[in-house]
DNA sequence: TTGAAAGCGCTAACAT
DNA sequence: ATGTTAGCGCTTTCAA
């Protein structure tokens, strides 16, 4: 392994130059022992230890990034998007963890993250509760929470970057209303966090400011969800009964998500009616797959991209700046127009029951 | 911070006795000693510095996993079946990059990794052309390759984790074959990997076996794919006029992967034709989400947590035994029998121009 | 403009 | 059984 004194000897300057040109401080020599240097550097191919240089300087080139799990697309996609940014942007690396949304694990990573000398971090937790975090903080941490709206008059220690979840239920709402929806229906796993809540009381704002020709109901699965695609599908698939059998059923849905809102209608489908004939779909996120399913899902896209690019910038800035004042920043998401939503159909088709085989 | 040497203080002990209670040598020390030590390391909730540990051995506790992208739900899976296992068994965390296929990008990385004190990468590269990683594996890093069949007689200079393609090619095809159906097609993206071929070639090997009855052809997807589930999503959907036209349409089709099947099976629809009732189809990967689109599809399934595992396993063995014999280890599929299947239509429908609105 | 040297926190060889 | 100590490769103050 070739050291910064290897260098050092074949430019024949001291240690202390190279590691000043290593640094940028450029101004402080002549031209050509710079130039010695950068030759002795390309020549010996010479690459400084990041080891070594945190262990003086105390920081290492790493975002630490916590998520429930990389298996659903959604998160894999935030990542992704983080990494490029932060690599390009500040040479950064991204250290991926998946917390399970579990409280503790989610602590023990924050801990080994700043074990590693990790300085700033996202975190992905959409748990409502963040006191397993001020540890963390306390700790100097810089933490970043994605997703998680703060709590009116809240006064925050950590920033917090999220999309405009309210506006995301409104304009859900509005789409189905548009098509000329007059019972609609929100589905949510059980057990609220606060972005699903905010989904939820913007569609239900949109149809109350319809006026009285509008109803909506929330519904909530049977069934809770704790992460992952697997579960969010089949939750919205198990709901598929319960929301067609009602009195008075919706002819359009809206879900907290797209995974679940692809598990409804599949289960939808499974009860023999059709998506958007007999019912109208549209979901939350705007996954990549979700314009390749059948029919292409309408949904609230996110602006990921932007989100990830913002919190890294946030990241660094607060790895440079200690004490930088905390923040809310808040995206607006967008309406993505496919083909889950139609106008209502005239007449209420029955389903069939699920042990009638289909054709 | 706290270091060693405030846990030594505070036990009455030398830095070394510390040293080694971290390390596990406790047989070299009386039992009051390691408890006075145990007793003052949670007292002061000391944490050993990896970057101190690092530039002292050389080795932190992290594997490098390189996939073309994350936000695949796919090495997405393979990244949470790693990361967990890693953790739980060995301490050691997972650095997550996206290649996007692209070689510079992989070699840079690797370079990368390798500054950070990494010793073993998983690489999920699919290229054949594995002379970027030599690179790497010159400089003493522990490369295992996934889903990177070993050519005949190559001696390998690193490990090789795979499914047995052809195996997976032939359960798909069999499954088909197996449903009455007698005109099969295989759909890859353009752009031959070495899995790709494998699957290619069982699927017709099974073929062949079933005698004269039964025909199959390969089709290769007029655009190539890069990565990314979109892309492949798309490949699919596009593919399906160019299946449904043909002079002798298959009755059943097995895709290169789930993602490929479900863009498919997208495009068959939007041509006015149902699956499985016209056309039949096989995924290979066994996604998640598979399960939840409509109609849930049949797959073959990798068992991807033993093959993490198993990585895992090997990246750390080379670890500790600098020098251990390269090996190709090779797991098995499993068909997973959903609802994309039925038996052969008795008469081929008519598509639909894509320009004649659907009902 | 350049160089010498201390020391970041730890491990491990060596001494006691 | 325990302690002393020399570095690992780098940054950074201070001196020249």
């Amino acid at each position: 392994m070739t050291t910064i004194q290897d260098v050092a000897r074949l430019a024949n300057v001291s240690v202390s130059s190279v590691s000043n040109v290593l640094n940028g401080r450029v101004d402080r020599m002549r031209k050509d022992t710079f130039i010695r240097v950068e030759e002795a550097i390309s020549k010996l191919n010479y690459r400084p230890s990041h080891a070594a240089r945190q262990l003086k300087t105390g920081r290492i080139p790493i975002l630490g990034l916590l998520v429930p799990t990389a298996a659903n697309p959604s998160f894999g996609q935030l990542a992704v998007a983080m990494e490029n940014f932060a690599q390009e942007r500040y040479g950064y690396r991204v250290l991926l963890c998946n917390t399970y949304r579990d409280k503790q694990l989610e602590s023990r990573m924050l801990d080994d993250l700043i074990d590693f000398g990790v300085r700033a971090v996202v975190v992905v937790s959409s748990l409502s509760d963040e006191r397993h975090i001020e540890a963390a903080i306390d700790r100097g941490l810089a933490v970043i929470s994605f997703d998680l709206p703060v709590e009116p008059d809240a006064l925050i220690r950590n920033d917090h970057v999220l999309a405009d979840n309210r506006l995301a239920g409104r304009l859900a709402a509005q789409h189905l209303i548009e098509h000329g929806h007059k019972r609609l229906a929100f589905l949510t796993p059980r057990g609220q966090t606060m972005s699903r809540r905010h989904k939820v009381e913007g569609f239900l704002a949109a149809v109350n400011d319809a006026g009285a020709g509008v109803s909506a109901q929330v519904i909530e699965s049977k069934t809770a969800s704790k992460f992952g695609d697997s579960e969010l599908g089949a939750l919205g698939f198990e709901s598929a009964e319960q929301i067609l059998l009602m009195k008075n059923r919706p002819t359009g849905v809206a879900t907290v998500n797209d995974m679940t809102a692809i598990g409804l209608m599949a289960g939808i489908r499974h009860l023999g009616l059709s998506v958007p004939d007999d019912v109208s779909i549209v979901g939350i996120d705007d996954l990549s797959i979700s314009a390749y399913i059948w029919p292409p899902l309408t949904s609230v896209s996110m602006p990921v991209t932007e989100m990830a690019q913002k919190m890294v910038d946030r990241a660094i800035q607060h790895i440079n700046t200690p004490g930088l004042a905390a923040k809310e920043i808040i995206f607006a998401p967008q309406l993505v127009n496919r083909q889950s939503v139609a106008i209502p159909p005239a007449t209420s088709k029955p389903i069939q029951g699920t042990d009638i085989p289909r054709s």
